[in-house]
DNA sequence: AATGATGCCAACCGCCAATCA
DNA sequence: ATGATTGGCGGTTGGCATCAT
């Protein structure tokens, strides 16, 4: 394997690392509107550059690039990266997808720096987003996190379809299977962890413990998800993928679960800054009502296996 | 004012998966 | 089918800024 890594490694000797200059960033960028990125391996040289193709894209969309948003995380943007880091553990690129113009690798940085540190101080594991004395499961709980599971897959393939294409996704979509459910699962109600997040009737701490389900559990999230990478892309929520890349919709979640009501409470006692909550639970609403509209649709049917 | 500790973030590194020839 | 190439990802680091003593 000889990659954009290897190819700095070995031109070390004449290649430039550390900080960009001003210079060398007026030259990518002079370079990348004139003639799109096209091969990275390449561009240095002909952009002028004594840099390794992979520093070039690094530099170009990390920080170069026109559609990135900077400056301070919002109450709202940093509930969402919780809430999606709790599904889907370190996986920065598909929490990014779901932040439109940040990038992974500023919420990467915000998580470690920031969001980490503030929830350990609330007394939440950020490992795995569970309050640190906690216990009990049940099967319940286990098919509930197993659901999670799923729905964490739904929203990397999400992720995955967002960046793959920039064109309007449900004729593409249309053409592409929903995934087959795991076989212990299709028994049950079509993403029940949705209805159960829309639930206010659901105790918190029953969703707590459905994540202490330690079969399920990875290094890094509350959910194993080890199984994700095979998985057909799920194609439930093309619409809002597609407004999500046309008008920058940031997915909201539900203020319901046991996340939000831990978190909605910390962060306003934590960080002053309640925010319109109210109307945030009214918008989350709809748009959760929304993608249940979708995924209860004939196309998202899970198979009887 | 000096100095050490801590926070922050841009950039690098190594690895992996997809794609190509 | 196989090896090479490329792009992308997540973890880590280096260095500057700020804070505390």
């Amino acid at each position: 394997m000889v990659g954009e890594g290897s190819d700095c490694k070995d031109s070390m000797a004449k290649l430039k690392k550390g900080p960009w200059t001003r210079e060398e960033d007026q030259k990518l960028l002079a370079y990348i509107e004139e003639h799109g990125h096209g091969s990275w391996r390449t561009l240095p040289s002909k952009a002028g550059l004594q840099r390794c193709g992979k520093s070039c894209r690094l530099r170009w969309t990390n920080y170069l690039r026109p559609d990135i948003k900077r400056g301070k995380f919002s109450t709202h943007e940093e509930k969402t990266i919780i809430r999606l880091h709790a599904l889907l553990g370190n996986r920065w690129s598909v929490i990014a997808a779901h932040l439109s113009k940040r990038t992974d690798n500023e919420i990467k940085n915000y998580w470690n720096t920031r969001l980490k540190k503030r929830l350990t101080r609330m007394g939440i594991d950020p490992a795995t987003h569970k309050p640190k004395s906690n216990s009990g499961q049940s099967r319940q709980h286990a098919d509930l996190s197993h659901m999670a599971q799923w729905e964490a897959a739904r929203l990397e393939a999400e992720a995955r379809l967002a960046r793959e294409s920039k064109l309007p996704l449900l004729h593409k979509l249309s053409s592409v299977a929903p995934p087959a459910p795991p076989r212990h699962m299709a028994a049950l109600p079509c993403l029940d962890v949705l209805k159960v997040w829309q639930s206010s009737a659901i105790p918190s701490c029953f969703f707590r413990s459905a994540a202490s389900c330690s079969s399920l559990e990875s290094p890094t999230s509350t959910l194993n998800f080890s199984c994700s990478s095979s998985l057909p892309a799920p194609v439930a929520a093309n619409e809002i993928v597609a407004a999500e890349t046309e008008g920058n919709m940031d997915i909201s979640y539900p203020p319901y679960d046991v996340y939000s009501s831990n978190y909605d409470c910390a962060f306003s006692q934590d960080s002053g800054m309640r925010g319109d909550l109210v109307g945030e639970m009214e918008e989350s609403k709809v748009y959760w009502n929304h993608l249940l509209n979708l995924v209860s649709s004939p196309m998202m049917e899970l198979p009887t296996l």
